[in-house]
DNA sequence: AAAAGCACTTTGTAATACAAAGTATGTGAA
DNA sequence: TTCACATACTTTGTATTACAAAGTGCTTTT
């Protein structure tokens, strides 16, 4: 047998950087205030991992408007839908070996 | 939408808590030291996640010995079975979601 | 002019994770 | 019989992480 948690990224261990990530895999964006009431978290919490993650260059962020009020959205990055792709692979095959 | 990571189980946010319970879906027991080489893990960490493991009701330990020497093995519990899978579930419907 | 919203940053604290060292018990070798 | 070694921890100390709450700067709404 060998080591079932090998290839999972320990930037997704959170579970607030992996719905954050599994929110932008199906959404071409996303605005600060929507993720921060579907991942129901403190708006500081949120913007400390959001900061994390787009250092580790998996998103990119966007400022813009919605008529003259600001509207920052985030999306992912070419890297980001590698990394996350690779670590849902990983957690299958952690998963496949437990069925 | 709808909160991805709802139905998570905290308890197995952590890599070695989640390698532990994923290696004893599928192994019937396994010693402290088996454990400890297939997951690359320090005895004494490896030692406080069974003991939060076993505090949880999610394992149980089985001290015996093979010949004279000391062997302590670990299994997981019904309810290990059920919250680990209920956990799996969890990642299954986040997975489907960014398919 | 005041209050409120947005998207943060800063601050402080609590929880978590981990390595390393120490411990108790027993075994095998010299 | 004494010494080194193994097992399965526990203890200790530290580093990292996560988080809430409060503060900030800007703008908009009332």
């Amino acid at each position: 047998m060998k080591n079932p948690i090998t290839g999972l990224n320990k930037i997704f261990d959170n579970r607030i950087r992996l719905g954050v990530m599994s929110v932008l895999m199906v959404n071409e964006e996303i605005s600060f205030n929507d993720l921060k009431q579907l991942l129901e978290v403190t708006d500081g919490n949120l913007a400390t991992h959001l900061v994390n993650l787009e250092e580790n260059g998996f998103i990119k962020v966007h400022k813009g408007f919605i008529g003259r009020k600001t509207n920052t959205t985030y999306s992912i990055t070419r890297q980001g839908e590698k990394s996350f792709s690779d670590h849902i692979t990983a957690l299958e095959n952690m998963i496949k070996g437990v069925k």
